[in-house]
DNA sequence: CGCTCTCTTGAGCCACGTCAAAGGGTGTGG
DNA sequence: CCACACCCTTTGACGTGGCTCAAGAGAGCG
């Protein structure tokens, strides 16, 4: 029984003592403190190829990542909220655009400042590799969230998700926003509209969620939206499976 | 006219002046260099859910990157080659199974010593974070072929990469070697071994490839290839597409 | 109240999944 | 050296989930 549910966050650091530590930045996010916080209500942070000449802290709000093609066709991503930073995972050029899904509030740090900071605290440098391995295991998720399963599977999974980063990974949460229009949704689960509204209906009709207002959910029935998203499994070996209920 | 044809590896580091490096250790690799050699012929070189215990270094062949589900289902959530590190992007167990595709070399760190190495040489923290920023980009491609196209245009997609990580990044490339099952490639991108048969015989049928042997294919048009890839594409601005040749 | 934008619902079609069988390469044993 | 068996791949026939096209329903706003 190695599974024990987690296997998250917070834990690389802390495997090394503490005790070599003489700067007073404790946290990636402690170097924006000083920044001015800018105000997006729409539109694009930056876009895909720019030259990456900042970093971000996410203060309020929500964006996503986009890859747009030439035949008109998107990707999203994934998306950013409070808290989270962006662009650090970049190393010359933007490889995405990122663009405000509500109003948002963000700090900026520019990229030669942000790599010096860094730079002169070890403790900040196992944070920002703490940070990449974290992104690594969430984009990861993404993938096999794509690979996987059928239109209901992909938006269990996703409401799981959202459930999870925005109640401070308490599970279950009761209510979950979804702040991004459908067509985000969609394509970001490789899905259509139509599909996804169909999806989120069938969630409906089982009572596994329930519509308040239009841009949240209530979670009616957290465990077999877990069933449902695929996400308890993750076995590999033969003697699971025997699981009541 | 920002878009460099590139924005690619090797930069991070070399922003910081290269003066204050005393040690000898100029890459990861070498971490590994005074590490035997073991051999796996097949099988798991480690299991989803074990605790992350061991860093490993790619000498020869070819590894899968699985994700198992109870249901029986599987994503290969990528491939691994020569030179490749696998588990630097892990933080406590392993969240995935990584197994031999061919018979494989590889050479193992413990996670402490590989950690104790890294924070003595701040010239290998860099290295270590722009490991992971490459990582990062190669998941997120995945994350958008997977969103993205239809059978063909996943396939297509698929003999790029390969084609650029087997030959050094040179392109075109005329051999393409693809030591794996179909069934490694179906679970890698979403599809069932029919239907990457049937997307292999079309583009056979259509000259853009001609198979040599069983395990590889040479690419007979790669224009067509990389059109049919969606990979020349990523504009998101009106003024762009001059790009002679 | 009417306009617009987004989401929902419906009908039909097509690409991909499923089931089934045949083809081809590789290894082993006669 | 051939024969057989096994496994992986290819090909075919058919069913279905999701895409496309099209219309209707809410919600925000002037």
């Amino acid at each position: 029984m190695l599974i024990e549910s987690g296997c998250a966050s917070e834990n690389t650091v802390s495997l090394l003592p503490a005790i070599l530590e003489p700067t007073p930045a404790a946290s990636l996010s402690s170097l924006f403190a000083g920044q001015h916080v800018e105000r997006l209500a729409s539109g694009a942070l930056f876009w895909q190829g720019d030259r990456a000449t900042h970093v971000f802290e996410v203060v309020e709000g929500v964006l996503r990542i986009v890859h747009a093609f030439s035949d008109g066709r998107r990707v999203v991503a994934g998306f950013l909220f409070a808290r989270d930073l962006v662009g650090v995972s970049v190393r010359e050029c933007y490889p995405y655009t990122v663009e405000a899904v509500v109003p948002i509030k963000v700090r900026r740090l520019s990229w030669g400042r942000f790599e010096d900071e860094i730079t002169e605290a070890p403790g900040l440098r196992d944070q920002l590799v703490a940070h990449l391995r974290d992104e690594m295991a969430s984009v990861h998720s993404q993938v096999v969230r794509l690979a996987h399963g059928n239109a209901e599977e992909r938006l269990c999974g996703f409401l799981m998700s959202m459930a999870r980063r925005m109640n401070g990974d308490r599970w279950p949460a009761v209510i979950v926003d979804l702040p991004m229009s459908r067509l985000d949704i969609a394509d970001h689960l490789g899905l259509t509209i139509e599909t996804v509204s169909r999806a989120m209906t069938r969630l409906r009709q089982q009572g596994v969620v329930s519509k308040i207002g239009r841009y949240a959910v209530a979670v009616r029935r957290p465990k077999k939206l877990a069933v449902l998203s695929g996400d308890d499994e993750e076995s590999g070996s033969e003697e699971v499976s025997i699981r009541s209920n």
